[in-house]
RNA sequence: GGCGAAUUAGCUCAGCUGGUUAGAGCAGCGGAAUCAUAAUCCGUGUGUCCGGGGUUCGAGUCCCUGAUUCGCCA
């Protein structure tokens, strides 16, 4: 087998937020290919880095008093604690704001305007005078066009979903500044996707077998040769100050490029500094057989099958486009999609908090993960199941259960394998199959397989019954036992090659047990020699508690950070998840019993840094609520008010007591919390709806 | 609204170009064993393969249509 190298990347996340369980996932899935592709002698350089740039960086570091910088790092500083928590093996971990990436971005800006692919043309866009910048159809909000709804945001409406620009709408405002925003045109530079010599090297990218999953070809394709108003167009890809960035370069006016230039960029950048610190050559590394390989979700197909392959294409040498972007799709939990406002995501840091091992995810990931663009779902009582049955009652057992007859009666030192069926069908050849499925990304059916081969190995100790053999003390059946649990010890050894990619750390465990140094793919050609010791047993792994899922779960008791968001992208509307959730039925809000509460004691709570103990009546019935509104009310503002109650809230068990219900108030990103009343004439119990 | 994808056992999912009584793991139920982290082994599935039409000797698999869900686009 030729030695390949590889040169694999994983999408770079937005420097605004902390991971998400989205992003760990990606990671594990490029983790364990590139661990794989590692154990099969191959070469491989995996980089990753943080998005830097862009708008809501900006404007989210001036909220917060910060330099965009400043934000960054202190994004940046948290994760390494993400990645090494789960394992993730990149060989570099960089940033969009780096020397490198001016440079690199920079220089491919050069050169696509000298191959004649950048235009520049005057635009006209809504302008904040307030705050004194161009502003982005998400920060602009009116009223839609066609049907009215008020708050909409400037590209469509979420009520009657019809499309229009910014420009259209009434009443329109930034909700930057809350000023009305001026019409006010300046000289963008596009990037000429449209030109027919990029469409035709595009078709033939895509078209290229082995380069993409068919979906994403239909998918790309349809971009790509859309016509009319569907017609692919040519991308803007520069910014008016103030904007966190890199410069255009070669140009007296101050401008900068768009984020998702230099975002994907940022690949080559994170390979650049890799390379600098490893005193190699970064040109050599990107050149051929080097295969460059980007990890993706689904929703950034566009950027990755167009923007990105074109840009490098005509960039030319030393750059080359992608050879494979393998698309995946996002993670839900019990069938939600990931939503932080309702509280259904897994935080990766509450997951390492909770001292959960990390490869109980690496593995049910794994199990769930195929080559499609698919999202996988992640089920509690089937992670405890799948986690628990498979590695710890099926492939953990096996060195278990064989390893104490190994010492007790033979010295901790094996015998060669016999086979491991009765008709000699025997040792269980899938090398080659769970090698392809792993080349393929088909985990989930690698992993099918080396259960069922685990399985066997169970089903041939249990047949062959050494406990009964030893009891019987005849040589012959000592040697017996002795061939049967060694044997179970050999196939221990092949599936731990299996999993090795999926979990390193029990890898090194079990290596530590087999004595054998570091096992590879080229371990399975030869077996332990007749007469190795293997080291006593310790146990590898422990069983998933149901409690700890519970706590992984129960998010009430940890704050929650905010939403994530990415960048502007066509494809998401990312803002909307501060706006308005999404719409539930009558049904569902009549689920709320809401009541009306006049508050009959207000007291402060020894110990409480947040809360006041409110004693409520309802009318018919008396509640305690904790309130965490200490910071805006002195308790005794609140006695004898009328304030709106969710009085079916399930009770819960605070540190100060249980709080039967919880009492409404409003708060923004600013201090102050304002608790909600009824007015004058409403009655303690009455429903509110 | 247009285009596309999905819908298979309680749960999570396999089922290639249509072909014998539709599968796996887990859960459940009944039993065995006791080496092993109560792990393991044996037995056990009457599933409108989303609904309805159609093509065919034969359809989970192809066509049409409807429902639901989810994308992308307008």
């Amino acid at each position: 087998m030729p030695r390949r190298r590889l040169f694999v990347t994983t999408a770079l996340p937005y420097a605004n937020g902390s991971f998400h369980i989205g992003h760990i996932m990606e990671y594990i899935q490029a983790d364990i290919w590139v661990r794989f592709q590692r154990l099969q002698g191959h070469e491989v350089h995996f980089v990753g880095a943080d998005d830097a740039h862009g708008a809501p960086i900006m404007l989210k570091a001036e909220a917060e008093g910060l330099t965009p910088r400043e934000l960054v790092a202190r994004i940046a500083a948290e994760r390494p604690r993400y990645l090494q928590g789960f394992h993730i093996s990149f060989d570099n971990w960089h940033s969009t704001d780096s020397p490198e990436n001016v440079e690199l971005s920079q220089d491919i800006y050069r050169r696509l305007r000298a191959a004649g692919l950048i235009t520049t043309r005057r635009i006209e866009q809504f302008y904040d005078p307030v705050k004194g910048m161009f502003l982005a159809d998400r920060y602009i909000k009116g009223e839609c066009p066609k049907c009215g709804a008020r708050e909409q945001y400037g590209d469509a409406c979420e009520n009657c979903s019809s499309v229009y620009s910014a420009t259209e709408l009434r009443n329109p405002y930034s909700t930057l500044s809350g000023a009305a925003p001026v019409l006010r045109s300046s000289e963008h530079h596009f990037f000429r996707l449209s030109d027919p010599e990029c469409k035709r090297f595009l078709k033939q990218w895509l078209e290229q077998p082995g380069r993409l999953q068919p979906q994403v070809v239909n998918k790309a394709k349809e971009w790509l040769e859309g016509s009319g108003d569907r017609a692919l167009a040519d991308w803007d890809i520069s910014r008016d100050p103030p904007y966190f960035g890199i410069r255009i370069p070669d140009l007296a006016e101050e401008k900068y490029l768009y984020v998702w230039l230099d975002a994907p960029i940022g690949y080559l950048a994170s390979l650049k500094n890799y390379c600098a610190r490893k005193g190699l050559d970064f040109e050599r590394l990107l050149a051929d057989p080097t295969e460059q390989i980007h990890f993706i979700g689904k929703d950034i197909i566009y950027f990755h099958t167009l923007f990105w392959p074109a840009m490098l294409k005509f960039a030319g040498a030393p750059y080359r486009v992608p050879d494979q972007v393998f698309v995946h799709g996002f993670i839900t939990v019990s069938g939600d999609k990931m939503s932080k406002s309702r509280g259904t995501g897994i935080s990766p840091l509450r997951y390492l908090e909770l001292g959960m091992n990390p490869e109980w995810l690496r593995y049910y990931i794994a199990a769930k993960l195929n080559a499609n663009v698919e999202d996988l779902d992640f089920n509690p009582a089937d992670f405890i199941a799948r986690v628990n049955a498979d590695l710890v009652g099926k492939y953990v057992n096996i060195a278990s259960r064989a390893a104490r007859f190994v010492h007790q009666y033979f010295g901790g030192r094996l015998t060669g394998r016999i086979s491991l069926a009765a008709d000699g069908t025997g040792t269980l050849d899938i090398a080659q199959s769970v090698r392809a499925d792993f080349e393929a990304r088909e985990f989930g059916q690698a992993i099918r397989k080396v259960m069922h081969y685990a399985d066997l190995v169970n089903k041939f100790f249990d047949s062959a019954a050494p406990w009964d053999l030893v009891k019987a003390g005849t040589p012959a059946s000592l040697k017996l036992a002795h061939q049967v649990c060694s044997t179970c010890i050999h196939s221990f050894r092949d599936l731990t090659v299996y999993l090795k990619p999926i979990l390193p750390e029990l890898a090194r465990g079990a290596e530590a047990f087999l004595g054998d140094g570091p096992l590879s793919w080229e371990s399975l050609r030869h077996e332990l020699p007749e007469g190795a010791a293997i080291a006593r047993y310790q146990h590898l792994m422990t069983r998933v508690g149901e409690k700890q899922l519970d706590l992984l779960f129960d998010v009430s008791s940890v704050p929650q950070a905010a939403a994530p968001q990415r960048h502007a992208e066509r494809q998401q509307h990312a803002a909307k998840e501060h706006a308005v959730g999404e719409s539930i039925s009558i049904d569902d809000f009549n689920r709320l019993d809401l009541r009306v509460a006049r508050i009959a004691r207000a007291e402060r709570v020894e110990g409480a840094d947040k809360l006041l103990k409110l004693t409520l009546d309802l009318g018919d019935a008396t509640r305690t609520v904790f309130a965490g509104i200490k910071s805006s009310y002195a308790p005794e503002q609140l006695e004898g008010r009328l304030a709106v109650v969710v009085a079916n809230l399930e009770p819960r068990k605070m540190k100060f007591g249980v709080s039967e219900g919880m009492v409404l108030a409003a708060s923004g990103e600013g201090a102050g919390i304002f608790l909600v009343s009824a007015d004058a004439g409403a009655q303690p119990g009455m429903r509110v709806k």
